[in-house]
DNA sequence: GCCGTTTTCGGCCCGACTGTTTTCAGTCG
């Protein structure tokens, strides 16, 4: 996919555009960095739109013209662009990695360029220690000191943190504000609301009007590290767990918070283009509110009510991504996507007889607790050797255990017998099939052999599911968040498999895991397939994982019907058993 | 350079905070 390439280089194009001092070069600009954003989150290959429908086609993609167009064909073409090149030639500065240092625009790098020659993060680095930052003009002691942590923050390997780390701190910060009593409400927003895999920053909105307290609350609260800025209405905080967090405090006025509460949760796209739609029905629509033609307030106490003035369903914060929600919402065909408290069970999970830290019996009272109704106990297979993987004779044991535990009277879900079942490099299963088809519940999943090429990789989870005796392939692409990538497999020939084999494909919940994740899910719903919200749980804490596993689900637009795992356990097993 | 439910010209999101300035530009979200 050659996506990725263009829309870096648009970026960097509008970056250098930008720089330029014609009137119309700053719209010129933002036209290549909205460009840039769309083929970033564009799911098909641009050069396959452009092979199959030409120039055309590519004019038809929202923020594509005539003259951008021509720019990716000569990319496709040629592998280059002369306009990035010619620009390149005046501005020859790695804007990419330098405008990664925190208060580093464009602006001030082609200033630092200028006037020291620096080019690179290294050079950077080079003019903070020798204090020659300091001396350039509109630079001082402070911004020389503010580039030297920006530089250590980057290289400490700041990135986006796991939903799984920020939600929870994010959820005790809001308990303490509303504890406090200074507050009259307090909300996570942003990426967390949205419920993406990973998030940059925290954001938390808050109606008060002691701002100032709140500040000086927030600011001294335990899980600080340091106070980044601080006012009355925006304060930032860097937290100890690895990122920041904004705290907005608004007026107490109860007439805007819908508006404020959809503009502090994004995305940014999705709020560009309501703003927009705004616009385009004689409004405006900033944090304060959405206001008429003559700058009068228009209420709106929730979200509700600002996406209806807007001519609007209400959109849930996990679809705000600009990925066609807003059409559907306009056409009020928003799909009701499934909810965690519509989820019956959990379908893949390990104990202490292999790699995980409970048994069996304490894994099915903790699901209980949790509301759920039923669990599969899906320990590893012999291959897996690190995780203790069991033998036939091993589930055996374990199967009778199960059998026993079900009969007991308590507070405890019922527990399923299943296996994660090892698919060996050559595609066969890591144990008899006739043990698994005996099995409730089998759920398969690649663990070794990481680096085959596409080809051999798909063939090989394809060979696994037409064994029949599959249920939910686990974890289909393999990838953990920060850690390693997906290995190379094709989900739609996947899926296929998947759907004349009605195996489920798995939405793991695990927070470094959440594999599928949205995107795929999204592109995968067109095949005739279920797919299974599992937390993977290795011990009891884990079951509270399947709310990320629902917020990947949502954000991919899954409903109910669309889950295997909402089913009720009669159903359930008549499904698996079918 | 893109875009159109006041369309083919004339707009293009906008406010808070910071640092280095003496009134504002740059950055961020």
């Amino acid at each position: 996919m050659k996506n990725k390439e263009i829309s870096e280089m648009f970026a960097e194009i509008g970056e250098m555009i930008g720089l330029e001092e014609t009137p119309t070069s700053r719209f010129e600009a933002r036209a290549f960095q909205n460009a840039s954003l769309m083929l970033d989150t564009m799911q098909e290959d641009i050069e396959e739109i452009y092979r199959k429908g030409g120039r055309k086609a590519l004019m038809e993609l929202p923020s594509i013209g005539k003259g951008l167009a021509d720019e990716i064909i000569e990319f496709i073409e040629t592998g280059r662009i002369g306009k990035y090149e010619k620009l390149k030639g005046k501005y020859p500065i790695d804007f990419k990695e330098l405008s990664k240092v925190e208060g580093l625009g464009a602006k001030k790098i082609v200033v630092l360029y200028r006037n020291l020659g620096i080019k690179d993060v290294d050079g950077l680095k080079r003019a903070v220690s020798e204090q020659k930052i300091r001396g350039v003009p509109g630079f001082g002691e402070r911004s020389e000191a503010m580039i030297g942590r920006g530089i250590e923050l980057l290289e400490s390997g700041r990135g986006r943190i796991l939903l799984g780390e920020a939600l929870p701190v994010a959820e005790s910060i809001v308990a303490k504000l509303l504890e406090s009593g200074l507050v009259e409400r307090a909300m996570i927003a942003g990426s967390a609301r949205r419920m993406r895999e990973t998030v940059g920053d925290i954001d938390i909105l808050a109606i008060s009007g002691k701002g100032r307290a709140v500040m000086d609350l927030f600011a001294g609260m335990e899980g600080v590290k340091s106070v980044i800025s601080k006012g009355e209405a925006r304060t930032t905080v860097w937290l100890e767990i690895g990122t920041s967090c904004d705290l907005r405090v608004i007026d107490a006025d109860s007439r805007n918070f819908g508006a404020a509460l959809q503009y502090f949760t994004g995305s940014k796209e999705h709020s560009v283009s309501l703003r927009k739609i705004a616009i385009g029905k004689g409004y405006k629509l900033n944090e304060y509110g959405l206001f008429d033609r003559k700058d009068k307030l228009i209420r709106c106490g929730d979200e509700e009510e600002l996406y209806g003035k807007m001519g609007m369903q209400y959109i849930p914060p996990e679809m705000r991504e600009d990925r066609g929600e807003i059409k559907l919402a306009q056409q009020h065909r928003i799909p009701k996507l499934v909810e965690m408290k519509e989820i019956r069970g959990d379908l893949h999970s390990h104990t202490k007889e292999t790699d995980g830290s409970n048994t069996a019996g304490e894994m099915a009272y903790a699901a209980y607790a949790e509301g759920l109704e039923y669990i599969a106990a899906t320990n590893h297979t012999k291959s897996l050797r690190i995780a203790r993987g069991m033998d036939e004779r091993g589930f055996g044991k374990f199967f009778r255990e199960i059998d026993r535990l079900n009969e007991m009277e308590g507070k405890k879900a019922i527990v399923l017998k299943g296996a994660e079942v090892d698919i060996l490099k050559d595609g066969r299963l890591d144990l008899p099939t006739k043990l698994l088809g005996s099995m409730d519940c089998v759920v398969a999943a690649v663990h070794s052999s990481f680096n085959m090429d596409g080809k051999s990789m798909t063939e090989r989870v394809v060979k696994a599911l037409d064994s029949g005796v599959v249920d939910i392939l686990a974890h289909p692409t393999g990838r953990l968040i920060n850690g390693r990538g997906a290995y190379e497999i094709d989900l739609d020939r996947v899926a296929e498999a998947a759907e004349r084999n009605h195996v489920a494909l798995e939405v793991n919940s695990y927070p470094n895991r959440l594999d599928l994740n949205d995107s795929a899910i999204m592109r995968l719903s067109s095949y005739k397939i279920l797919f299974s919200i599992d937390s993977d749980s290795h011990s009891t804490q884990h079951f509270k994982f399947l709310r990320y596993g629902v917020g990947t689900a949502r954000r991919g637009w899954l409903t109910k019907r669309q889950v295997l795992n909402t089913l009720p356990i009669e159903k359930l097993l008549k499904r698996l058993r079918g």
